[in-house]
RNA sequence: GCGCGCAUAGUUCAGUUGGUUAGAACGCUAUCUUCACACGGUAGAGGUCACAGGUUCGAAUCCUGUUGCGCGCACCA
């Protein structure tokens, strides 16, 4: 073998990556064809941010995807990975101002509506999207003909479509409601976007007095800067302290409104003072209060949170943190301030402003969820789709049967503006696909569209088939549609996961998805979440650099527990370049003795007696690989997958097979070698394509470099191993007792090695003689047929079996479960170190057998245990008490000798 | 408050329907640069499986409770 055709030392991921995903890309591999006559399978990726970049969570989550596609296109199914990024109405909108902000010094409002739009796209265009390439640094297999964006024309009509339908069914409809508002985007969000953090704040006791004169009420607040919208004090009807006030006037302080006392349910007497500030336009509960009472509705804020006239000229201007301040010092001023109370409470957050979100009173647009909720409960409940981990079930559950409207206008530009139109004169209400020409109530020709967007998740959750051009009857969409797996985070269940299967069974009344899988939360190793602020989230594209991305795939696997958060290192992806390289090595070694075997790809024609115990355990160990690895990924085990991998390829293959081929291949033309080479080889062939979904990039290279596959061709195209059937296996040997002597035997060879190691005798020098007496007839059978192999991995000169041995001398004992070994070692034992080795492995067996002895002295468990857990029990004892008669038989020997 | 999850070797985690002498990776100790790989080999140390009960012939595994940690939902100003 020449030195060029070498492959390097250690794997280098830089070349070889580049490399494969233009090839793949170039020849087609990830275009789907409806006209495939393959049974398809398809994924629809979860849309990223059009703003984003991309982030560990996208890493793990693509490469799981993948690893679903390539395994499901290697069987054989038409896979079909659409890929695309959605709009992010609030997200967008912003950071377009932010640019437009910097770059020319202009608002949004500068621009005009239609102006800020063609911003928008062409921003767009430049930078959007970004994350979509960097997915192909990680090998994802999308079909990049068929990537959509939230606002393409076919997906923007799906949208239009489903509004339309959905008010014609009375599913959509616009209200005056208080709803969670955004101060710092300006807009109104779902409940959804709202998170509640914890904060430390306070309970400002204020005095409010009776209007005749006659004292005062305390009302507790942790919102003092509401006062002003304040039109009532509520307490319980039940509330002693109150009897005989209700009705009774009150003084608003600071802006001298007479407001009544009411009494309501809702308040709870045992709270703070039992009486509560009803501010109908800034307070949800108070709201309901409102309308129970008949109270009236003052709003004292502008939208961006600062305070407006009706606050009074005071405050008007304020923002509402600054309003809070003042409005304490103007209390406290008036003597109205009765106490301030630490007070740790919830406060709701605005996910994309992260600022605390204003409860504001105004008109919006609502679906109806109830009735879509229904079905989509039932499909869940009845495992028409199922969630891995099943656990989510019951979060799923938990909100469906709460779920509450969706409030789903924005006050954004950017977006699918809603399709409903005013008329100018009459002020009729049309909701149409198209603008109206005219009024149908009055005939006016001039309408006014409402100027508001749709939530963006008004668009993702029609996703799984807008994508396939819904409701037009598409090839792909009959094709493609319903999808198979869907892999997602469980953060974005109600967001996106939830709404999705209402969608599709109100809209094409099927489920969009057959199999939905959540994956980790990825915090840093500290257990932290990854955040900006924190400086602890890596780029991945600088971690592909330096460990490769197979790297990264491979070990995103590996570290993920199932259902569980992934604690990420950088430093972990050493095991995915460790796996890596050792697999390069692997190729390295073998070719280094000459091309494939021409018939690798199968064992066809070979019998039990033309391979040695150890092909036999190897291909048995193989066959088990491929069905439990299959099993694996079938039931979503990713990280099982790769513990799958891992074990087969380093502990198996190259602890104890390669190690055990080189006797073989170092041999002058044994007879055996051609044989070997081709078990080799096949088990080389099978197991690159079972890694290859997780690590696609090293095994297409490592696939080509052992000729297993043309320049033209990739591994992507090779079929899935299957499982060997039970006869084939039979007439090769490779049986579960093949599995079982090899075992002993392997115990047997590291029983040795320990004696090596007690005496510091390295691997390179070679024993001089080792006698091996087995324990019985079967084993010496088993161990007869391969003296060769074991005699190199045992690393000695000479190799004997005999029925029983005698040493002469001064001699290492090794004893395993098959067999003895003894090892001289003139000079080298130490006879007291021996006979101490051998007490304590006494002493072990003896422990041990005394547990066995308790078991099956259990009558109770003779009685009641299974059939073959009794024998298995039974089995071991005797195994054991031979292994400890044969311990006890040496000492005794090194006894006479001392 | 309701719901969910977690607690196993120094660390991060496996452990599938109860039945293996409880495993792996990293780290640690010793040793080896032998012609696949030091991104490696070999050997070794290290765990009363959070705690307390219970079910069972048998529990890391199932049940109940306790403690600690995390998450989600809902909140009374």
């Amino acid at each position: 073998m020449s030195d060029e055709q070498l492959l390097a030392k250690a794997y280098d991921p830089a070349d070889v990556e580049s490399k494969w995903y233009s090839f793949w890309e170039d020849r087609g591999s990830f275009h789907a064809d409806p006209a495939s006559p393959k049974q398809p399978y398809t994924i629809v990726i979860p849309p990223p941010n059009v703003t984003g970049i991309l982030t560990l969570g996208h890493v793990l989550n693509n490469t799981l995807q993948d690893i679903l596609i390539r395994f499901e296109k290697m069987r054989g199914r038409e896979t079909c990975w659409v890929p695309g990024t959605d709009h992010a109405g609030i997200a967008t909108q912003t950071k377009v101002e932010a640019a437009l902000k910097k770059e020319l010094g202009l608002t949004r409002y500068d621009l005009g509506r239609e102006k800020f739009l063609e911003h928008t796209w062409a921003w767009k265009e430049k930078y959007g999207g970004a994350i979509i390439r960097q997915l192909r640094t990680i090998g994802s297999s999308c079909d990049w003909q068929r990537e959509r964006f939230t606002m393409d024309p076919g997906l923007s009509s799906a949208v239009q479509e489903v509004f339309v339908r959905l008010f014609e069914k009375g599913l959509v409809y616009k209200g005056r409601r208080i709803i969670n508002w955004c101060p710092k985007s300006r807009t109104a969000i779902s409940d959804e976007e709202v998170e509640y953090k914890e904060q430390r704040g306070h309970l400002w006791h204020f005095r409010y007095p009776y209007a005749d004169g006659s004292g005062y009420v305390v009302v507790a607040t942790t919102r003092p800067e509401t006062m002003m919208g304040d039109t009532a004090v509520a307490v319980n009807p039940k509330d002693e302290r109150y009897a005989g006030k209700i009705g009774q006037k009150l003084v608003l302080p600071i802006v001298g409104r007479e407001i009544p006392l009411v009494a309501d349910d809702f308040v709870d007497p045992a709270f703070g003072t039992g009486a509560v500030k009803v501010t109908p336009a800034h307070d949800p509960n108070d709201y309901e209060m409102g309308l129970r009472h008949n109270l009236p509705f003052v709003n004292i804020m502008h939208d961006d949170g600062s305070m407006n006239d009706d606050a009074g000229a005071e405050f008007s201007g304020l923002d509402r943190f600054a309003c809070r301040k003042a409005v304490v010092a103007r209390m406290k001023e008036l003597d109205r301030l009765e106490k301030i109370e630490d007070y740790t409470h919830q406060v709701g957050y605005s996910q994309r402003g992260d600022v605390p979100v204003e409860p504001r009173l105004s008109e919006q647009w609502f679906v109806r969820m109830a009735p879509l909720a229904e079905p989509a409960l039932a499909a869940v409940n009845d495992g028409r789709i199922r969630f891995y981990p099943e656990r989510w079930v019951k979060t799923y559950r938990h909100w469906m049967e709460n779920i509450k409207d969706w409030c789903i206008s924005r006050q954004l530009w950017w977006g699918h503006r809603i399709p409903a139109y005013t008329c100018d004169r009459c002020g009729e209400l049309t909701v149409a696909r198209e603008a109206p020409a005219a009024c149908p109530k009055c005939g006016h020709a001039s309408l006014t569209q409402d100027p508001d967007v749709l939530d963006t998740w008004f668009s993702s959750w029609l996703w799984p088939f807008s994508v396939f051009d819904w409701p037009r009857e598409t090839p792909e969409l009959k094709r493609f549609f319903p999808t198979h797996s869907l892999v997602t985070g469980p953060d974005i269940i109600f967001f996106w996961v939830a709404r999705m299967i209402m969608a599709s069974l109100e809209f094409t009344g099927q489920i969009p998805f057959r199999d939905v899988f959540f994956t980790s939360i990825i915090r840093d190793d500290q257990g932290r979440k990854m955040s900006k602020s924190l400086n602890n989230s890596p780029d991945p594209l600088e971690v592909v650099k330096t460990y490769g991305a197979d790297a990264l795939r491979f070990t995103m696997i590996y570290i993920a527990p199932v259902g569980q958060d992934i604690r990420y290192s950088n430093e972990k992806c050493e095991i995915g370049r460790n796996f890596a390289n050792k697999i390069w090595n692997v190729v390295r070694f073998r070719l280094r003795l000459g091309p494939a075997a021409a018939n690798w790809q199968s064992l066809d024609g070979l019998t039990s007696a033309d391979l040695r115990p150890d092909d036999q355990w190897i291909i048995a160990r193989l066959n088990a690989t491929v069905a439990s690895l299959t099993a694996a990924l079938d039931a979503f085990q990713f990280n099982e997958v790769s513990k799958i991998l891992y074990e087969f390829i380093w502990n198996e293959f190259c602890d104890w097979y390669l190690e055990s081929c080189k006797p073989v291949f170092n041999a002058e033309k044994a007879p055996r070698q051609a044989v070997v080479l081709r078990v080799f080889d096949y088990c080389l062939g099978t197991f690159l394509r079972l890694l290859h979904p997780a690590m696609p990039f090293v095994t297409d290279e490592l696939y080509h470099q052992m000729g297993f596959a043309a320049d033209q061709e990739s591994i992507l195209d090779a079929d899935w191993p299957a499982p060997m059937p039970g006869p084939a296996l039979a007439g090769l040997g490779a049986t579960d007792d093949c599995v079982a002597l090899a075992q002993a035997k392997f115990e047997l060879v590291r029983a040795v090695r320990t004696l090596r190691a007690n005496y510091q005798i390295p691997t390179s020098r070679s024993l001089a003689e080792i006698v091996v007496v087995p324990a019985a007839a079967a084993a010496a059978d088993y161990l007869r047929r391969d003296l060769d192999t074991l005699k190199a991995i045992l690393g000695a000169d000479d190799l004997r079996i005999r029925d029983a041995y005698q040493a002469s001398g001064p001699c290492g004992v090794a004893v395993g479960g098959m067999a003895t070994a003894y090892v001289p070692l003139a000079g080298v034992v130490d006879l007291k170190a021996e006979c101490e080795r051998l007490a304590k492995q006494e002493d072990e067996i003896v422990k041990y057998l005394a547990s066995l002895q308790a078991k099956l002295g259990n009558e109770k468990f003779v009685a009641r245990a299974p059939v073959e857990v009794v024998a298995a029990e039974r089995a071991k004892q005797a195994e054991f008490e031979a292994k400890l008669a044969r311990v006890r038989e040496q000492l005794t020997a090194f006894g006479t000798q001392a």
